[in-house]
Parts: C-alpha cells; sequence; structure tokens
DNA sequence: TTTGATACTGAACAATCGTTCAGATAAGCT
DNA sequence: AGCTTATCTGAACGATTGTTCAGTATCAAA
C-alpha cells in the first residue's frame, strides 16, 4: 500500500496539525509520541517526516500558528471610540476567541518550555505584542481619566490571566452562555479598573 | 559502594520530592526521566524505588503535599470579622503563599493530566475545597450586600484566575515588592466585587 | 565480632522513543 | 502505454524509558 484514492498533502497537512494539537493538549508534548499522532491520521509514523522536519518544530507550528491567527483576528475588530468601550471589545473579544480554540490556547500557555530557545523567544515575542494592545488601552484610558490603574503592565497582565481562566472551566451546555459569561466578566473588569 | 557514611533515609526522601518537584516544573512530567531525577540526588535510577512505588505517585505525593499544605496555612489565618476584610486575608494570602511555591502551584495547575484516574479526583477534590473557602467568603459577603456578583461560583474562579497569574510575571528584585503585588491586586478586586 | 537491617549500586529487562530510508503504490502528464 | 513525481509503508537504527533485582557496603545492636 502507499497512497490511497484520491490525494494528499493538502488534507493530510491539516489533519496532522489538528490531530497532534488535539493530543498534545490532552497529554502534553512530551507525552506525546509521533506514532500516536500518525495513528490518529491514519499513517505510520514515517509519513509525518514529509510535513515537518521534527518533533519539535510541529509544536512550534502549531504554538506560532495560533499566535498569529490571534494577532491577526484582533487587528480586525473594529476600534471602538472610547478607552472603556475598547476595553470591553477586548474582553469579549477574548473571552470569544479563546473559548474557540481552547486546545491551542491550551498548549500556547503549557508548552513553550519544550522549545528551544529561538522558537521560545519567538512565541514570546507574539504574546507580548498581545498584551502590548491591551495595555495600551489601559495607558490611554489612564490618561484620559477614564481608569485608576496603580500599574498599566500589571493591570494588563491580571486581566489577561483573569479572562484565560473561562477555558478552564467552561463547558458548552453548562450553567452559563458565552455572551453571559463575557457580560459577567467585562462587569468585573469595568469595576475593577474604574476611576 | 553502597551507603555513604551517616543514616540517609531522613535525608534523601525530601531531596528526591524537592529535585522532582523542580525538574517538573521546568520540564515537565513526561520529559523528565527518573535518571535525571536520580542523578540531581547523586544517587542511581534503582535507589528512588526504595522512596517511591512508581513515578506517577512521586509527582502525586508533589501535589497532594502541596495541596494538604495550602489548606492547612490557610486554615491557620484567623478569620476577619466582615466579608471584605475576609476577602482581603485571602488575596494577600493567596498571593504570598504561591509566590513562595511557585514550582509547586505550577505543578498542581498543570500537570493533573498526567495522574490516572483516581489520583486526579483526590487532587481535585482538595481544589475544590480551596476554591470552597473564597466562594463562601463571597457568598456571605453577597448575602449581607457588601459584594455585587452574578454569580459567585464564577467570580471564585476568576478571582483565584488573577491571583494565580501573578506566578507567571513575578521576579524576586522586580519592580514590585510582594507587599505592593498583594496591594494593587486586593485593590483591583476590591473594585472587582464592590456593591 | 558476628548479625541483621538499611541504603544503595550496577546491570539488566522489554518496551518505546524520534528519526531515517529504500522501496512500493497511485495520480497526473505526455 | 510509459514516465515522473507525490505520497506513504514497513522495517530498521541507536538511544532512552520505567522498573526490577541480585549483590554490596555501611550502620546499630548484640
Amino acid at each position: 500500500m502507499a497512497r490511497k484514492s484520491g490525494s494528499h498533502s493538502e488534507i493530510t497537512g491539516p489533519r496532522i496539525r489538528t490531530e497532534a494539537r488535539r493530543l498534545f493538549a490532552r497529554h502534553g508534548f512530551a507525552a506525546v509520541s509521533m506514532r500516536q499522532i500518525a495513528a490518529a491520521v491514519g499513517l505510520q509514523a514515517g509519513a509525518l517526516y514529509l510535513y515537518t522536519p521534527d518533533k519539535e518544530t510541529l509544536l512550534f507550528d502549531l504554538l506560532k500558528g495560533h499566535m498569529d491567527e490571534l494577532l491577526a483576528a484582533w487587528s480586525e475588530v473594529p476600534t471602538a471610540p472610547s478607552p472603556p468601550e475598547q476595553l470591553e471589545a477586548f474582553v469579549r473579544f477574548h473571552i470569544r476567541f479563546n473559548l474557540e480554540r481552547a486546545e491551542a490556547v491550551f498548549l500556547s500557555y503549557m508548552e513553550l518550555r519544550n522549545l528551544g530557545p529561538g522558537n521560545f523567544a519567538a512565541i514570546e515575542a507574539l504574546r507580548r505584542a498581545y498584551e502590548n494592545e491591551l495595555e495600551s488601552i489601559l495607558r490611554t484610558g489612564q490618561a484620559e481619566g477614564c481608569f485608576a490603574l496603580p500599574d498599566t503592565k500589571l493591570a494588563t497582565l491580571a486581566i489577561i490571566a483573569m479572562l484565560t481562566g473561562v477555558n478552564t472551566w467552561f463547558r458548552e451546555g453548562g450553567r452559563f452562555s458565552r455572551a453571559r459569561v463575557e457580560q459577567i466578566y467585562w462587569d468585573m473588569v469595568r469595576k475593577a479598573v474604574a476611576a
């Protein structure tokens, strides 16, 4: 046997990434073997190396792809007129985007340590770029007197940690809809930064 | 060679746990071999099995020990007279305790998935017990009208996520002292739950 | 000085790891 | 129909994994 009917790499490539993401998120990068990924896709392990040079690069591509999509998606959110409205947009965007990609988010926060120094720095830079988006909203609002914050960088990290925490407990069909979760978290954030 | 001079069991056991905690936190449970742990302590791998039946139990003991100490330490914090003061005590306690044990905290939040179902459930129960401590403060305050929260369970998880996030960025000798961090986070929490 | 328990070594076990590669199969082009 | 190229198999590689265990050295007690 070799190639299955139909073709080919435009299907297999994404499927490998999808299954790798699922398995890495569930069991951890180091605990998942290339053979497990291949089996989930329906391949032999050797075939994976047509799509990635090695295991670490496969992880890196997942993390990089996620961060790129995160930044791209945020850049398409229209800029609201005032800092409080911008903050509300950010809060709602972050929760919505992260809930749609729970596995990728989990990976991005947990498997950075399995990257070599170069790859690690690349992902860190993207993460900081995202944090800066929120911080500049807070800084502008602070300067305009809408917010009262002892330190905008610290508030940035606190807010992002709080919002990302939604992923650890939210379950589809639970007590709250996504819209309701957005509303509740936005209420808390709004009050926490209020002047 | 065999036993070194002096009796060692009371020394070696804790040292194994300390080195295992450090290595698991840094590289992840699955990425650390028993031989690496043994080398860090100055032993051969086989000697570890005098102190733990297997690798997973070693991890479980670390997580269980951490959660037990967390609950014990919180139970020794004197109960403040009012819900807002109780909340302040909780916020300051959580930040302080977690910063003192960054590695154990990291482990407890990241390596649960490497536990079998029984061990997993045991740690989860302890975590929920801790969350319930905070939630009961919030519920009392809500009933007394000190707090205004759409849902106390959700606020519990949001606050804990925010506080635990300190561990990801705090560095000794950085811009903020621990006391200052406590103050800033307490300010945000206080405002977020305010009626 | 012998004895018995304690603390550990060092070698071995089968299993599994990431990775490579020669060869097989099928699809598309001519 | 034949040729080329893309896609994948199946076997193999050396290294490493968690774990076991017979043996050894040291200690405390007798």
